[in-house]
DNA sequence: TAAGATAGTAACTGTTTACTATCTTTACTG
DNA sequence: CAGTAAAGATAGTAAACAGTTACTATCTTA
């Protein structure tokens, strides 16, 4: 089934590491995530992934990594080939709220990371995503201005955030709970 | 000015270690803060806080009872003998965001502590807040559509939480930046 | 104004944390 | 197939944490 091997090549190591960090935040919470918790995962020793990351701080950024370069292709992907920008939104939502379902953990680092108060590099690659996300969104609204399919005295601006924050505040009720609702 | 006595009677130090708490957490990760930090933050040793509370865990009960009280006595007060649904709604809306603007600290006490995995005390008042919220807004939705203020094919469970999650999701994205967008 | 009760201090404890130093095992290469 | 470099195990360290303890200062009230 799985590699037998306990010796992995660095790349895949930290991969692996990346993913156990994931799935951990899926079931607790990401500030009370210890390396030994992560190493105990991944049956390693908790001295081990100081072999592959220089700190903890680095397995985080290598998390947000992760999670950014995921996300947005995924959302990319899902977009593309779309002419509506309304479907074209809609279909971001939908393979959005897919990705969280996958993954649960994501949303859980990303609101964690963001609520720190030191500018740490992971928290900078969280919002580096939400800005990014929050470009894609601003070029469809205008888009569907230019089309007529949204109405021209909207503010992107505000939409964009309106659209995101929806999102964000959704999968946040979705976590206090079963995940249904839709 | 402020009183020159170190010694307070137990309910009003109590009253100063929530407030220290909730401030404290506008400007820090509430997972951050220490008993340590508190302390200083209230002019008093570390070890004099167990004089008054058993443990940290029912500081944070306490910060959250008191969060529940404000909150809900707040947008009760704003939609009070206001007749339209609509703009009942608007108002309790209007009155959540004054309140998070007063104190940043409460959001992100909430974000906080919604994400722990154990089902904590504070972490059952936190829930109970937002259902206790729902309601509210399930009433307002109802009295909508019997007057036919709203259309009536609406869920209306479905509606409250987008709402709430809204609410949630706006307050989060203005935690990441300035806060003038609205 | 003295006695008891209440509130606060300072130093300490055991545990947990991220991180490190040293030794051992594995897997690749000439 | 021997030698070696990468990967892991073992066993630490210092700092930070929540909570405790023995003592002291301050209030209250009879």
């Amino acid at each position: 089934m799985d590699s037998p091997s306990k010796h992995l090549p660095a790349d895949e190591r930290r991969a692996v590491t990346i993913e156990a960090v994931v799935e951990l935040a899926g079931s607790i919470n990401p500030s009370e995530i210890t390396t030994a918790a992560i190493a105990k995962h991944m049956n390693v020793t908790q001295g081990a992934l100081f072999r592959h990351f220089p700190s903890k701080e680095a397995i985080w950024q290598a998390v947000m990594a992760w999670m950014a370069e995921r996300l947005l292709s995924r959302i990319d992907l899902a977009a593309q080939g779309i002419k509506s920008p309304l479907e074209a939104m809609r279909a971001m939502f939908m393979s959005h709220v897919e990705f969280v379902i996958e993954h649960p953990g994501v949303p859980r680092m990303m609101f964690g990371e963001l609520q720190r108060a030191e500018a740490s590099p992971a928290k900078r690659m969280a919002q580096t995503l939400i800005q990014r996300y929050a470009e894609r969104i601003r070029a469809r609204i205008e888009a569907g201005k230019a089309g007529g399919e949204i109405a021209a005295d909207v503010d992107t601006q505000a939409a964009a955030t309106l659209f995101i924050g929806t999102i964000q505040g959704l999968v946040m009720q979705s976590m206090l709970s079963g995940d249904i609702e839709r």
